[in-house]
Order: C-alpha cells, then structure tokens, then sequence
RNA sequence: GCACCUGUAGCUCAGCUGGAUAGAGCGUUGGCUUGCGGAGCCAAAGGUCGUAGGUUCGAAUCCUGCCAGGUGUACCA
C-alpha cells in the first residue's frame, strides 16, 4: 500500500514537474490523514515556486489518479500533501504480505558470546535477547538464519581459571572434581575464576604462571590431549561450562545452532595471520600488529610475543570457519559496545584480504545493563549480576505482586525490558517496572493479547468486512495496517525497538475503540470481530519477532 | 592526548536519512466506572531538547566549539 502510493506520488511528480525525487510516505498524525509527504516542500526551491503552489499542482494530479485508492488529497501546513485511503483500500491492506525481502539468503546471526570458564551475567542476557530478535526479524524477512555462539574455551580468563582450579583441588587431580556437586558446578567455576583473578591482578608471579597455564591450555589443544590429568580437569569443566548454558539458554527459548569456542579457529587465525605478514599485518616488538593508525583506528595485536593467537586472531579465524560452514550473505554480530572500536580494527584488517566477507558483516552493540539505581557489572571482580539473578529478580516481583511466576510471563518481562529500548546505550534495568501490567511492558501486550483471544472466544459472528468504518474502527485498522511498514523498517535497520513501540500504540489504540464500541452483540459484530481477530494476530506476530510468547489466557 | 558513544518532562525512554503545536509510560492531580477480561478510558500539571554558535524557508534532528558522564586506545576477551 505504502509503496503503490509512493510510486504513484513520484510519478505524479514526474507527470507535472518532469523531475525524480525519492518519495517517501510518513505516517502522520491521524487528524491529518494515513499518510504525508513532503514532495512540496523538497520540490519547492528546485522549481521556483513556493511550497504550497507546487503542492496545489500536485493534488490535483494525485486525486484524478488516485481516485480509486485515495479518498481525499489535502494541503496542510507549509506545503504537506496529505493522503487519506479508502475505506475499502485500506481493509484491503490488511491481507497483503509482508514483504519477504531476504528468501533465499543464508544469515550467521553470532550472539551471547558466552564463555566457558566464566559465569553467565546479565549482559549475556542482553545480547541473547537482542540477538534472538535480530534472528527472528531476519528469519521472518525470508532468510535462513544460524544462530551461533562464540566462546572463549582458550586464552587468559581459562589459564585463570585452570590454575585456580587446580590450586582448588590441591593439584592436578581430576578425580577430585567428582566431590562438587552437580547443582553447584557452575557457580564454583564462577567462583575460581574471581578468585583467580584477584591474585592475578594483584601478584607478578601469579601472572607468570598464568602464561604457562595459557601456552599448557593451547599446547593440549594442539595435542588432542584428553589423557593427562590436567586435560582431563579442562575437558571435564569446560564441559561443564557448555552444560549450564545449554540449560540456561533452553529455559529462554533460545536454540543455538553451533557453539564455536575459541580453540577450533585459533589455529586457522593464526595461519591467516601468518599468511598476510608483510603485506597486511607487520611484526612489531616480537609480535604481529595490524597498524590501524593508517586507517584512522588504532593498533592491535593478533599474534602475542609467545606466538599465540589473540582474540584478533581468532576472530580472523571465525569469520573464516562461518563462511566455510554457512557461505553467508549476511552476517550478523552482536556484542558489547566495548567491543566497538575493536571490531573495527579487525575487520578493516580482514578486509585487506576478504573484502567480501567484511562487505556482508554488520556488527550491532549494545549497552551494559544497570539495575534500577545500581552499579555497573564486571565480571572480572565479585559484584556482577549473574544471568540467573536477572531472572530470579524478575520472578520475584511477579511473586511479590501475588501473581503467577511462570516462565511466559517473567521472561516475557525480562525480553521486552531489554528490547524496548533503541539498542546502543546502557539499560537500566527495573525489574518492578517489567512485569507492571500496567504501562509499556511486556505482560501488559500478553495480557492485551488474552483479552482479546477472550472476546474471540466469544464471537457469533466473524468475517465480515465493512468499507463504512465508523472513525473508531478506522483508527484502529489504520493502526494494524502499519505493522507491515513497521517491520520493514525494522528488518532495514535491525532496531527491534521499533516494535515494541509499535505495538504497544497499537494497544492503546485498541483500548480506545474497545471502551466506546460493542464487539459482540453488536450489528456491526461481524465487521469488529475480523478487526479484533487480526489485531490480536498483529500483537502475536510482532511479540513472537521479539521472542515473547503471546498466551491465550492469563 | 586521540577515537567512539551518551546528554529530551521529577524518573525511565521514544522521536535524530531536517519539516506541521517536541511524544509515551511511571509518578502527581482531577474525572469516568455494576465492565464483551476497566490490568482500561478521558483530562490537567510538568520540557531553555546539556551549552554557545553556524548552515537552512525550517534544527531535538546536520556542522563546529565547549561542559558533563561512559567506553576504547599493543601483546585480556
């Protein structure tokens, strides 16, 4: 609909200026119309005449050729040509659709990022929330979507944490590990790694025998090793470590297609590395730098002075091995935006050599999440926010607020509280303020979506289709019909915030027609219920992009 | 030092590829109410859009300086 009319206002502009512009419809406020432009405006210095007189010319055009759709054609302000559909046309907008801009492309979609070795925070949280929406916008654009995890199985935090653990069990006896419970796994890795890194931060020999920890890590991968005492220890937590994400990330309803830990792409970073010494990257000071100060960036090092791959490296060797798995045409990363201005230095790197790879890559960040009135997390000391207790919180308000506490609910609080607002910044996080039902919320739209299953339930009638809408219904099938446009955007420019506020007008507007119209029993039943029936599918559709499950009842 | 991000109502945030009186929610104040799920609806109060300039017919939106907060900046991830 949008579309048809923007290609029928920019041939109007043609027919009568003979000059192309760019159209592009807004939705404006509802006193004015369904849709706005301002051609006029944009026209006017080109042709020479004020706005409004270009604008006068262009409506005439417009309401001969647009008759059939556009019931009124208005000037407004300093030159706004506004559009008001067809009662008829615009009910036929409900079924067109959606456009599926993406069939046939294969997407990586690289989110969560959890490490073994290290406990699950709340930013975990955050990038499997945002990256499970990015999915699902780009899998309901037509694409074939893998959702991967890369973890860091290999490197410093793991030499931390192995020397820690070993210290823990009084030395390399693997036997010993058998004595923690199984309930408790995961929280006594978290806590070798804290300990582990207090000493290291603090003790220059602690640090030394980190590195030898870190080249003994690397050393047992080269090897295969599953033999040895201490591979055994690495084998049997990191192990551990893929089982509490496996559960926690099941409970969120988050299916990760791969998990790609460090130490299956370190290897082929390395070589690429070495591969490109001379040419991209250049040996500096005993290790190997991409020299980004040439590109406005700033230096890093992808090979350190013990010949072992950074980070950098490895993320060389990611790109490699999910391109060699999926042959992407688009991928997708979403991280911390700590990782901002690293990310850059890498990829301007690859791009040196693929620049194809780098040409489909779009790294998304976000924020770091505070509680209301609280601190920021890091996971290098003690006082982070753990993943679990991000949920716990949640629970608990519901518990307190004498309500169920299912998972529906609670995580659809948690999602739409991390999703409502514009990625980029920090969140703060008010778990209170998540699980209100009343406000911008996530329960409030399933509930919003109960009621109306509820008065679905209870129709007589259905299916009809009236083009002599009072203004109420009107309001509200105008608002429904914007979904489409909505969720073009939102696949465009990967901002899932654009849902949420989306919907949650589009319930208001609901409200509003629900409090002055009769649904069932009424003459107009029939023509209402088709309007009840798709706005909720509309709240379905658009909650389930985000995640969220819309229930039946509450 | 340099680079990047952020600064909009008491609080939490939309709006930022320039356009019509700057919008929501929470909170505050007042009204509706035996309801098809009122967990709603209506209304009021509340804003120098950090600040000073610039570009433009038009700036919260673009450019520059400054202020404040955050992040990154060579062998962590």
């Amino acid at each position: 609909m949008k579309q048809e009319l923007e290609h029928a206002v920019a041939a109007a502009v043609k027919d009568v200026f003979d000059t192309d512009v760019a159209v592009e419809l807004t939705r404006p406020d509802e006193k004015f119309g369904d849709y706005a432009t301002n051609v006029a405006l944009q026209l006017s210095k080109q042709v020479g005449k004020n706005p409004r007189e270009v604008a006068e010319v262009l409506i005439k055009q417009l309401r001969t050729k647009l008759s059939d759709k556009v019931r009124d054609v208005q000037i407004a302000g300093p030159g706004f040509i506004n559009l008001t559909v067809g009662d008829a046309a615009l009910t036929a907008a409900l079924d067109t659709e959606l456009a599926k801009s993406m069939v046939g492309k294969e997407v990586v979609a690289e989110y969560s990022d959890a490490n073994p070795f290290k406990v699950l925070h709340a930013g975990h949280v955050y990038t499997t929330v945002v990256g499970d929406a990015v999915a699902n916008i780009l899998e309901n654009a037509g694409a074939t979507v893998h959702r991967v995890n890369f973890g860091g199985d290999v490197g410093r935090h793991v030499a931390i944490t192995m020397r820690a653990i070993i210290r823990s069990l009084g030395g390399e006896f693997p036997e010993r590990l058998a004595g923690i419970p199984k309930t408790d796994r995961a929280v006594w890795l978290a806590e070798r790694y804290v300990e582990g890194n207090n000493e290291f931060e603090v003790d220059d020999r602690v640090k030394a025998e980190v590195a030898e920890v870190n080249k003994h890590v690397y050393q047992l991968h080269a090897d295969n090793d599953h033999e040895s005492a201490f591979a055994q220890i690495y084998w049997t937590c990191r192990q551990w470590s893929y089982e509490a994400f496996d559960a926690f990330f099941a409970r969120f309803g988050t299916k990760l297609e791969k998990y790609y830990p460090e130490s299956e792409v370190a290897e082929l970073g390395l070589q690429t590395v070495k591969a490109h010494v001379g040419s991209v990257f250049e040996e500096s000071d005993g290790a190997v730098i991409f020299n980004g100060e040439k590109y406005g960036l700033h230096t890093r090092v992808f090979i350190n002075q013990q010949g072992l791959p950074t980070y950098e490296a490895k993320d060389v060797g990611l790109i490699a091995k999910k391109y060699e798995d999926y042959h992407f045409d688009r991928s997708v990363i979403i991280t911390d935006n700590e990782q901002e201005q690293y990310m850059q230095v890498v990829l301007k790197a690859i791009q040196q050599f693929w620049p194809e790879l780098v040409q489909a890559t779009t790294h998304l960040t976000h924020g770091k999440v505070k509680l209301a009135g609280g601190v920021k997390m890091s996971s290098r000391k003690g006082n982070i926010i753990r993943a679990n207790e991000v949920l716990e919180v949640t629970s608990d308000e519901l518990k307190a607020a004498g309500r169920a506490s299912d998972d529906t609910v609670m995580l659809g609080a948690v999602k739409y509280a991390f999703l409502k607002v514009r990625i980029g910044g920090d969140i703060i996080y008010d778990p209170k303020e998540s699980i209100a039902l009343e406000g911008n919320s996530g329960p409030y739209l399933q509930y919003a979506h109960a009621r109306a299953r509820s008065i679905l339930a209870k129709a007589v009638q259905s299916g009809g289709k009236a083009d002599d809408l009072t203004a109420d219904e009107r309001s509200l099938l105008r608002k429904i019909t914007e979904y489409a446009e909505v969720v073009e955007k939102v696949t465009s420019e990967l901002m899932p915030h654009h849902i949420c506020t989306y919907l949650y007008e589009l319930a208001q507007v609901f409200n509003r027609f629900y409090e002055h119209n009769r649904v069932i029993g009424d003459e107009r039943e029939a023509t209402r219920v088709t309007l009840v029936s798709y706005y909720a599918e509309t709240l379905k559709n658009g909650l389930s992009l985000l995640g969220i499950t819309a229930p039946e009842h509450m």
